[in-house]
DNA sequence: AGCGACAGTTCCACTATCCGGAATTGACTT
DNA sequence: AAGTCAATTCCGGATAGTGGAACTGTCGCT
């Protein structure tokens, strides 16, 4: 039985036969393109025979594609699972015409982001350029320790949800400016939570800047976060502090919002 | 053994805990908003307890979430495998300028949508209105027997596969030019054949019509359909003749480079 | 209020189902 | 042709899921 030894730092315990399935799922989606059994194999901690049988139910559901030839991909069905999970979203349909009108007012990208897991999850965007590919960023994952949205969304948790969390990430380093660890992020995290913005200084990627403020969890729905993104040279301080402000204004409408359509009985 | 015969490809009998895991999601997908425990009881054959179980492990995957106060719906993560399925799909990848073009060729919403257990999936979709919102059909599905791109795609199919899946399709009317069972649908699908495109004279939605043309599923790829789609009022028969011909001549050069570029060997 | 009906949750013995080591087949290389 | 490595199949054994029934909580009714 022995699960789950001592320093066990996943998100969470593999719960039986799912909790296998979906992290065989995790393995395909962490990589690039299609896998072939033995890289599975290999990032797994299944024996052979299990993750071959697992792989083929997988494909039995759809939810994996055996492209012929020993190679594995996600599946389409789960196209189509994740499209209602967007349309019937509440959250997301409150959030739209905020986002909407955030957008307009400052002519740049805006992101809606919700804390899942140890990720963020984009959940809505729209688009500075027209139209430029929308799918580019929805459902994609993003790091919490060098995001706006992911410090705007921590921001939020009680102190010891965030303990927690915060000791579980990886802290990879994107950039020069990606915050090296626990004790910088805590640090910034207090300034979010005093300022109501947080700001990402090409932490997650060089000339990209970004404004994001938080919305709390509110009874149904998730912490997340609300953002406002820039190229440097168009998000110079002076820009960005005007960012600031629309983005915390708008965070607070939706948060209110929020508060009154899905949980007035917080 | 509920094991079935040669030649599955559908909505086949649940393969064991996964199977059931997946067959409550689809329950969920199927409801427009939330649904209560007792609401997916009705529409399962599991018994009380096992139904409730999975649940809760469902979501403690987050594939779904309890909207606190007893209410399910599909979960966030499976934003986030969607978007690396559709990102990582080669199908898509490969297809992806030939939509372009044949969107600046005509003018009107251009759709992808491939084959997958009985229905079709949407895969891409070039919009004729400035980013209506994009997110509207991707991972959406449709019913075989009243779109283009449905009837496509079975006409590709060999004779004993369609057969089993014609024999499968629940026929829904949608309105009075829906074909209204398997007689009919063959009629038409040798049509299609012949032809080598597939017309939708508002079978599916009133004022909607359609041309679509096949792509042969690959080796690596399944089938799938291409289309036009326009209202009424801009498609009229001389240009959906047109149409049929850029149509036909697109799904050509795709499926002639998805031989090359997958499955030289098919 | 109190009662009754229904929704959701918990329990636990049973056994179907999944597990996983080892042997087999197949593909590709030298 | 032989050797290596990958993928697949097999099967006894134990785990993990099953599901009937009992329990609790919630709401509507008189």
């Amino acid at each position: 039985m022995g699960r789950r030894a001592a320093g066990d730092s996943g998100p969470e315990r593999q719960t039986g036969t799912l909790g296998k399935a979906v992290e065989v799922l995790e393995i395909i989606a962490s990589a690039e393109g299609p896998m072939r059994f033995t890289d599975i194999l290999a990032r797994s901690d299944q024996p052979r025979g299990t993750l071959h049988r697992q792989l083929t139910n997988l494909a039995a559901e759809g939810l994996v594609t055996a492209d012929r030839g020993h190679s594995y991909s996600l599946g389409l069905r789960l196209l189509k699972f994740a499209s209602r999970a967007w349309a019937d979203n509440a959250f997301r349909a409150v959030a739209e015409p905020y986002l909407r009108r955030l957008h307009e007012a400052t002519g740049e990208t805006v992101h809606l982001a919700v804390l899942a897991g140890d990720e963020m999850i984009y959940l809505d965007k729209v688009e500075s350029r027209k139209a430029v590919r929308m799918h580019s960023q929805i459902g994609n994952t993003a790091p919490l320790h060098c995001t706006g949205v992911g410090k705007a969304a921590l921001s939020t948790l009680e102190p010891d949800e965030l303990a927690l969390v915060v000791g579980r990430l990886s802290y990879e380093r994107f950039t020069e400016n990606t915050l090296p660890g626990p004790g910088p992020l805590l640090d910034e995290l207090a300034r979010v939570r005093a300022e109501g913005v947080a700001y990402d200084r090409e932490e997650h990627g060089p000339g990209i800047r970004c404004v994001a403020a938080p919305i709390p969890s509110s009874g149904r729905s998730r912490a997340a976060g609300l953002s406002v993104t820039g190229p440097i040279f168009r998000a110079g301080e002076e820009r960005m502090q005007l960012w600031a402000g629309l983005v915390r204004d708008v965070a607070a409408e939706v948060t209110e919002e929020l508060r009154a359509r899905l949980g007035p009985r917080a």
